[in-house]
RNA sequence: GUGGCCAUAGCUCAGCUGGUUAGAGCAUCAGAUUGUGGUUCUGAGGGUCGUGGGUUCGAGCCCCAUUGGCCACCCCA
């Protein structure tokens, strides 16, 4: 027999990571809640046409499918194995895989638009917190399933939506204790302005996959490689301006003006951009921290469908781990599933990743523990059928109890209370049942106290 | 998908240029202690050294393959 082992790229989650992880998934659930977004669930797979091609040709091949069931059937031998040569030469066939895993909540949010635009009332505002799957290779803050929390609005041009939704990163963030986050924020018609400038609209995806090495590479190696991509020096050096773009945001507007003020579509994400910034309605403490927020013109995100402002969340610096959270404003998702001329504009956040900073920064509260508060002693049948008695009474005063299962010595039953950090013990032998009270023991201090049967109903245990 | 590093007790690790019976700390269990835990002391259990093959008189150590983990790239939360 093998030793049993977990996918890889999966997690089991004991209870102690549980309760942290959701004390993350409260915190986000309230904030949504709070600004009127309303849950929605969707299945783990869907149908792969539904996923495929929606997030770009890498991305397709990240997507996790399911094997058909019944390809042993032997009457369906002969397409089988003409549908599997296909899959072997890179192809998805439906023969062999119609489902996949969910790659992200976005699409088949998208989807589920699409199906019931006749009964939502918009502008539709959804949150969603399930997992997803992506067959990644794993490393630091990368897994193969992890949770997404995501908040959208769609059948709603204004941009009232992305500033709720920068405020939303800034709530959640604040009341989970990471105060030092920074979100940066662009607009994906500067980039489209950008590559009009420099080899045309086709050039658009390289360029913003190139440009957001920058930080990573540096400007000499970014240039090297869109000069790989085919762009001339000309090209080049308004690429090169566009980076060295630097300064408060307002200078930094005021340098994209100047370098893109020319194209009406920069002209149209710059307008925005500074409707976001300017924005009356964020908290004074993104005017106060001028990089809590923070125009970053080199920002791009790699999922396809977005058009308008994009976000992207990152933690300190000193914590190295990529974004935490990302989102955008897309024109047509539902126009994949033919129901066009529904935009909306959407946010998410990374928990798995979350966690791990959270965890770096020691940012969880001490009483994310919560564990049983009272274990009731087991000294034998009477005296445990009374305990047993006191036991529920007090649950039914949602106070967290315990019996010990058996009647062993004293040395076991307050090592189980001190390895479960149970505060408090009762304990009830046979001279207390004779007297009709009990003892009370604070493990805590090491204190104990002897209560009649009432007052220990009304003890407040904390 | 590409590259680098790693794999020894439940956990963290030591184990010399290949040499007798593979060790430590922590954890676990038992006892000191049948109504008072955390401390202490004593003892015990626990390993086909990730897996499969090879070299050798002899392999935890060397070689090949394989699986898994970590890290980086691509990409992304």
């Amino acid at each position: 027999m093998n030793k049993p082992s977990l996918p890889q790229g999966t997690r089991d989650f004991g209870p102690e990571v549980v309760r942290k992880r959701n004390y993350i998934f409260d915190t986000i659930r309230n904030v949504f809640e709070l600004y009127g977004f309303q849950q929605l669930e969707t299945p783990a797979m869907e149908n792969i046409e539904t996923l495929l091609g929606k997030y770009g040709e890498e991305s397709d091949k990240l997507i996790f499918k399911i094997l058909n069931n019944g390809l042993d059937n032997p009457d369906k031998q002969k397409q089988v194995k003409e549908d599997f040569q296909k899959v072997l030469d890179g192809k998805s066939v439906k023969g062999i895989t119609e489902r996949a895993l969910k790659y992200d909540l976005t699409i088949p949010f998208a989807r589920y638009v699409a199906m019931n635009h006749g009964q939502l009332t918009f502008p539709f505002k959804r949150y969603q917190i399930q997992p997803v799957w992506r067959a990644d290779r794993p490393q630091k803050g990368r897994y193969r399933e992890f949770y997404q929390c995501d908040a959208d609005v769609v059948g709603s041009n204004s941009l009232l939506n992305e500033v709720e939704l920068a405020n939303i990163y800034h709530e959640v963030f604040i009341r989970l204790g990471i105060t030092n986050y920074e979100l940066r924020i662009n607009h994906r018609k500067l980039l489209a302005a950008l590559a009009g400038i420099c080899g045309g609209a086709d050039k658009m995806t390289d360029i913003t996959i190139v440009i957001d090495k920058l930080d990573k590479f540096g400007l000499e190696k970014v240039k090297e490689e869109l000069s790989q991509k085919g762009l001339n020096k000309k090209q080049i050096d308004v690429i090169e301006k566009y980076l060295s773009i630097k300064g408060s945001n307002p200078e930094k507007i005021s340098q994209l003006k100047k370098l893109l003020g020319n194209s009406e579509t920069a002209r149209k994400g710059i307008e925005e951009l500074e409707f976001i910034l300017n924005s009356g309605l964020t908290p004074d403490s993104y005017r106060d921290h001028d990089s809590r927020l923070t125009l970053d013109p080199t920002l791009a995100r790699g999922l396809n469908y977005y058009t308008g402002i994009i976000f992207e969340a990152k933690a300190t610096e000193e914590v190295k781990m990529g974004s935490i959270g990302g989102g955008g404003r897309y024109d047509d998702l539902t126009g994949l599933f033919g129901v066009p001329g529904i935009p909306g504009v959407g946010i998410s956040f990374g928990v798995d990743r979350i966690y791990d900073v959270m965890e770096e920064l020691k940012l969880f509260p001490a009483d994310v523990h919560v564990g049983t508060q009272v274990l009731f002693f087991n000294l034998g049948e009477a005296e445990s059928t009374k305990a047993f008695e006191l036991m529920q009474q007090l649950r039914n005063k949602s106070i967290r109890c315990e019996l010990y299962h058996e009647n062993v010595k004293f040395d076991k039953q307050f090592k189980y209370a001190e390895k479960k950090k149970i505060p408090f013990a009762v304990i009830i032998g046979s001279k207390e049942l004779e007297e009709k009270n009990c003892t009370l023991k604070d493990l805590r201090k090491g204190e104990q106290q002897t209560l009649s049967f009432e007052k220990l109903l009304s003890f407040s245990f904390q």
